[in-house]
RNA sequence: GCACCAUUAGCUCAGCUGGCAGAGCAACUGACUCUUAAUCAGUGGGUCCUGGGUUCGAAUCCCAGAUGGUGUACCA
């Protein structure tokens, strides 16, 4: 017994030798001496608590005389010799304990005196207030109800280190009061959103988490094993799918709020599974989910702000009051840029427009909608600092959302900024099947270009929506967000109570069996490209230079024919492969190439491609990459598709290309 | 991956140009019958993240690594 409790209380649990801090032993010597004594607090099983004591401190005229009993956590001790004082926290707040050798006897005193800091007790005496004014209870009889055997963070400044804060919430919540007030906040928050959506006559519904088909958003899912089955199974990235098919069978307003599970990068404003709240509503659209989406942001924001609309998010003032200000992506653009998207007739001169403003990140593959987007989040999204509706998005973006009428480009949709951030995203539902399934396989397309974001296929879904789906508006809020715009938290992290970490030190490895065969499903049935039949219709290439280049100038790019000797992926890296090749200089030459999306690593051992071999060296993930591989690019259905140029193995490596 | 910051007692943190490892809280002993970051006197508590190096001497300077945080990038 005693034997296992200093080994699970060693401080440092890495270390095999028991080294328990003074502390701790003294606090387990006091525990011992009790049980010894036949008053060992870990048999109490209740305590009949009458009163919190924040009722009694908020209703003292009421209070004052009455004999109470509260319980609580011991949080200071104050001793005078024959009198001391201490705060008791309960779940509502603190109240201070007076307690006097005269009221209770010397072997009383001595035995109250014994408690540590930390210790849970129960206390029955009097409401009373001392000299000083503090109100307090005379403690005339207490009971330990249990030990603690660790000393507690500091009392004047509380636990800091914001790593430990995560990872023991529960000391967070003992010694930081406004932690726990944050999440008594996230509780009204959704409790005032459940409350308008049942108001408004909604059912609320559960989804399944466990998926065949992750689909409703463009994310990467976990992936997880049924046993029995033997069926891997998806954890859901979003439930819409799900909802609509309830809206299909009749339920015509339905909500649900729960965790999605996105396999994605973490961030200050993004953790692996988050909590959303969907929405569907039949016979509306996204107009009426605009009027939703202010209803229920107010509601919240009320419920925790004293009733005003008026909100503090880290110094800035952001007035929720409705009607939110509306604006379409592409005027929000055109105000924050000057580029005007509506005069723009094509991909080739949105990507050089976009790239004189100063953007970042523009790609050859992309389309109109895609540059729009990009110029979107550019230029205008950090701008939209009080609640704004951004209006009309591309339809490469949208594979769900039914087509704007007479602009068939665009999509009824809107995403709600705050603060430069998104917080809600709604529709107009597509309810047309045959346009959903078209929709689909552009996606499909996209994902077997190798975007393991796109949407997959759902068959089911299309079918469903081919029984018929009334008109429907669909919204979706990110209770997280909100929580932290209400809370003026600048971290999802400070709004989760267990936030996804890292495990510490070494362990990781531990658990983790070294199998690549995860990594292998994903990417299998991507590739390869060339085995895909292409609808030659929907392709589109780069118009051709029209500027000539002399002879002279060409020759000095040195394209060589080059052996795969390896080919490895570049740990960590999304996109990157890292290519060790042959060149015929009897040196190896590394090119770091990013086509993870569209190749096997191992795939391209042993091929012969092409490579530009006198570009100067340049660094990718900390790689010098000595060189370019060559490839064919096209854009295929408004994606992007993309064909290493292999040839035929008898070609020798070292070969120039003129 | 890169850059910057951090890591010193149970907690919060000082520690300058290299010279015996510090404070407050917490703990322990004692005093004290109305304190409230109680006070007063005293005591104990350290792998200065780890490993190298420079030096007569390193918490401090240099190199490498670990962990955490913040920012940034992943580009035919």
């Amino acid at each position: 017994m005693t034997k296992e409790q200093e080994i699970n209380l060693n401080p440092n649990p890495n270390d095999s030798e028991e080294k328990v801090s003074d502390q701790i032993q003294i606090r387990l010597d006091k525990l011992k001496a009790l049980q010894d004594a036949g008053a060992d607090p870990f048999l109490e099983t209740s305590y009949e608590v009458t009163e919190h004591t924040a009722e009694i401190v908020e209703d003292f005229d009421r209070m004052a005389g009455k004999i109470v009993k509260v319980a609580g956590r011991i949080m200071s001790k104050r001793g005078m010799g024959k009198v001391s004082f201490c705060d008791l926290q309960d779940r509502s707040g603190k109240i201070q304990i007076f307690t006097r050798v005269n009221d209770i006897g010397e072997e009383s005193y001595a035995k109250w005196q014994e408690f540590d800091i930390g210790d849970i007790v129960g206390v029955e005496g009097e409401v009373f207030r001392t000299k000083r004014g503090e109100i307090s209870i005379r403690n005339s009889k207490f009971t330990l109800l249990a030990k603690s055997l660790r000393p507690l963070p500091e009392k004047f400044h509380g636990l800091r280190d914001t790593d430990t804060r995560y990872r023991k919430r529960y000391l967070d919540l003992i010694v930081n009061p406004e932690v726990k007030e944050t999440f008594e906040k996230r509780s009204l928050i959704i409790r005032a959103i459940r409350n308008e959506l049942e108001d408004r006559n909604f059912l609320e519904v559960e989804t399944p988490l466990l998926n065949l088909i992750p689909g409703g958003a463009a994310a990467r899912p976990f992936i997880t094993h049924h046993n029995t089955l033997d069926l891997d199974l998806y954890m859901r990235v979003s439930p819409e799918l799900y909802l609509k098919r309830l809206i299909v069978g009749g339920l015509e307003r339905v909500f649900e709020i729960g965790r999605n599970f996105r396999n994605e990068g973490m961030s200050v404003k993004h953790n692996p599974e988050f909590t959303m709240m969907e929405v569907y509503q039949a016979y509306t659209d996204y107009h009426g989910m605009m009027e939703l989406a202010e209803a229920l942001v107010v509601r919240a924001c009320k419920a925790v702000n004293k009733g005003s609309t008026i909100i503090n998010f880290q110094g800035v003032e952001i007035d929720l009051t409705p009607p939110f200000a509306r604006i379409t992506m592409s005027d929000a653009v055109r105000e924050h840029s000057g580029l005007d998207f509506s005069v723009i007739e094509d991909a080739q001169q949105a990507k050089q427009l976009a790239r004189e403003k100063g953007v970042e990140g523009i790609e050859e593959h992309m389309g109109v909608g895609d540059i729009l987007e990009l110029c979107f989040e550019t230029f205008a999204e950090p701008k939209l600092i009080q609640p704004t509706f951004v209006l009309d998005y591309p339809i490469e973006i949208s594979p769900l959302t039914k087509k704007k009428p007479g602009q068939p480009h665009l999509t009824e949709r809107f995403e709600l900024f705050i603060y430069g951030s998104e917080f809600g995203n709604a529709y107009s539902e597509l309810n047309d099947p045959l346009d959903q399934e078209e929709r689909f396989r552009a996606q499909m397309a996209k994902r077997q270009a190798g975007d393991d974001e796109a949407h997959l296929q759902d068959d089911d879904f299309v079918e469903a929506l081919s029984h018929g789906m009334p008109p429907t508006g669909g919204l979706g809020i990110g209770i997280d967000r909100l929580v932290m715009l209400l809370t003026d938290n600048p971290s999802i992290r400070d709004v989760l109570l267990f936030p996804t970490m890292k495990p510490l030190g070494g362990q990781a490895a531990d658990n983790q069996t070294p199998s690549s065969s995860a990594e292998d499903d994903k990417t299998s049935g991507q590739f390869p490209t060339g085995s895909q039949k292409l609808d030659l219709s929907k392709v589109k290439v780069e118009p051709l230079f029209a500027d000539m280049v002399d002879f002279e100038t060409f020759s000095q790019s040195d394209f060589r024919v080059v052996k795969v000797l390896n080919c490895e992926e570049v740990p960590k890296s999304d996109k990157l492969l890292k290519f060790t090749l042959n060149d015929g200089s009897g040196t190896d030459r590394i090119i770091l190439s990013g086509i993870k999306e569209h190749y096997k690593a191992e795939d391209l051992i042993g091929k012969t491609l092409v490579a530009i071999t006198n570009l100067p060296v340049r660094k990718m993930m900390g790689i010098p990459s000595q060189g370019m591989v060559i490839s064919a690019v096209y854009e295929h259905d408004g994606k992007e598709g993309l064909n290493l140029l292999i040839l035929d193995d008898n070609i020798p490596a070292g070969a120039k290309l003129y």
